[in-house]
DNA sequence: GTCAAGAAGATTGTTGACAATCTTATTATC
DNA sequence: GATAATAAGATTGTCAACAATCTTCTTGAC
């Protein structure tokens, strides 16, 4: 490949959440790797991944198509990687691929996007349920100090975006904790599927301090160890979200296609 | 493609169980196709559903490789659409691929066998929440008709291939009545990844009776309009499911990988 | 001016060959 | 006899070219 990508950073480990120096410059980058194992990536993995971060910055934008030849040449490969590494993306759903028309950026409907939500819904709620059964008061201490810096962003009036930052930071922390991998792979996945319409969710300072406010319930019932009431407010969170992004996406006038 | 597959036959339609004739030989066909799309498949798509088959019938064991080349020749095609079939059946869970390995049967260990079933178990809490939002009462006469036969079938001992068949259609039938198309599909994903697993855990007349009775409850619970119970019921079927299932791995010595 | 038919170009699907890497068998050494 | 280095073979990764199909533009008829 032309431009070989710069090692990846080594994950976060399950027992540690690595909140950024609160003096340092806020880090609001996301990690949103396609494939998380720190291990050389193959030609058409880092294809994938550059192409991944690439829409999911708008450079390509929902819709559009993403011609075989044209990646190829860009990243000075033969089409064959570039073919796999479509069929990656397309398996993240970040592309969807139609029979002799090729790939192109998927562009969620509401009603699909609503239904990736509930979908959340529900793992989320196992999640947590899971979660609780595995990690020690000490360990939701991790999590405590983020619900904390949500609860001052959210009063501050910060930014947006390491608003959302955290949030994912916590959702994945959670996620891997509940010790089921797959669980964790496939939220991880939805998330990332969804990360525009979360975010579209989270503008306004109002409903911010209204997310803070359900995750620090959700921290509550989980120290009370009341796993019914911590399921409940998980998925209050995600439906909210979901509420949210869709009414943002009817005043924005989103036809539905 | 050496031998082309015959076309694929239309699928169940969402208002549509389609009940074989009683009277007729009891049918245990299940639909475990990769592209439930009714359309011309590709090259890889075919030889991915082919394989997939195979592996489903035990003609490949778990753990076994696959080679592309020997794969390319015994279906008279070049490596090319294999290794896109390949990556298809990755995707689907069937096969493992591992970077300069290739391809392996999916091998499960006993965690993740149980991780998956936990997954299976939130999703179909929610697809009974939602298909009980949509659908009629007339509609769930169509799962009544399977749950008396499931109750028959479990009275009478028969044959644990056809009860397994028929709890796979309702499974199917209410995952389309979430009118969540991801959902389904996800559902479907699981399902197959974990069907001999299943059929483990409903190898006894006991097993199935127990079964066939929560089913019933379920079903009673949907037409009183008590969708907590019916979520409640249809959880229990799964985290039974599970529990049989590895009960059985275990005895059967599946050291956990 | 509009619509349809056809041709040219663009794009995906497939192939066989070569390169890089891994696996296995052989042989030499202790 | 056991172990390690080495070589041969097998297998995946990548490439460039060709075939099949789809899209778009042009041309002609009404």
């Amino acid at each position: 490949m032309a431009e070989p990508q710069e090692p990846t950073a080594p994950s976060l480990t399950p027992s540690e959440i690595g909140w950024p120096d609160p003096a340092a410059a806020p880090s609001v980058e996301l990690d949103w790797r396609l494939v998380p194992e720190a291990r050389p990536l193959s030609l058409s993995e880092q294809i994938a991944e550059r192409l991944s971060q690439e829409i999911l910055a708008g450079t390509y934008q929902p819709g559009q198509r993403i011609l075989e030849q044209q990646i190829a040449q860009r990243f000075e490969v033969s089409r064959g990687p570039v073919r796999e590494a479509l069929r990656l993306l397309e398996r993240e759903g970040v592309i969807e691929i139609l029979p002799r028309r090729g790939a192109q950026v998927t562009s969620l409907t509401v009603k699909e996007v609503t239904d990736i939500f509930d979908i959340r819904g529900a793992l989320i709620g196992l999640c947590i349920g899971l979660a609780m059964e595995r990690l020690t008061p000490e360990q939701w201490g991790q999590v405590k100090q983020g619900v904390e810096r949500l609860g001052r962003l959210a009063r501050v009036n910060g930014s947006a975006e390491e608003y959302l930052s955290i949030t994912f930071r916590l959702s994945l922390f959670v996620g891997r904790s509940s010790g089921n991998e797959r669980l964790y792979e496939l939220l991880r996945s939805l998330s990332r599927q969804t990360v525009r319409y979360t975010a579209l969710g989270l503008g306004s300072q109002a409903r911010r301090r209204r997310s803070a406010r359900i995750w620090r319930d959700l921290l509550k019932a989980v120290l009370a160890g009341d796993a019914a009431a911590a399921e409940a407010a998980a998925r209050t969170l995600v439906k909210e979200s979901r509420d949210a992004a869709i009414r943002q996406l009817q005043m924005e006038g989103h036809a539905g296609a």
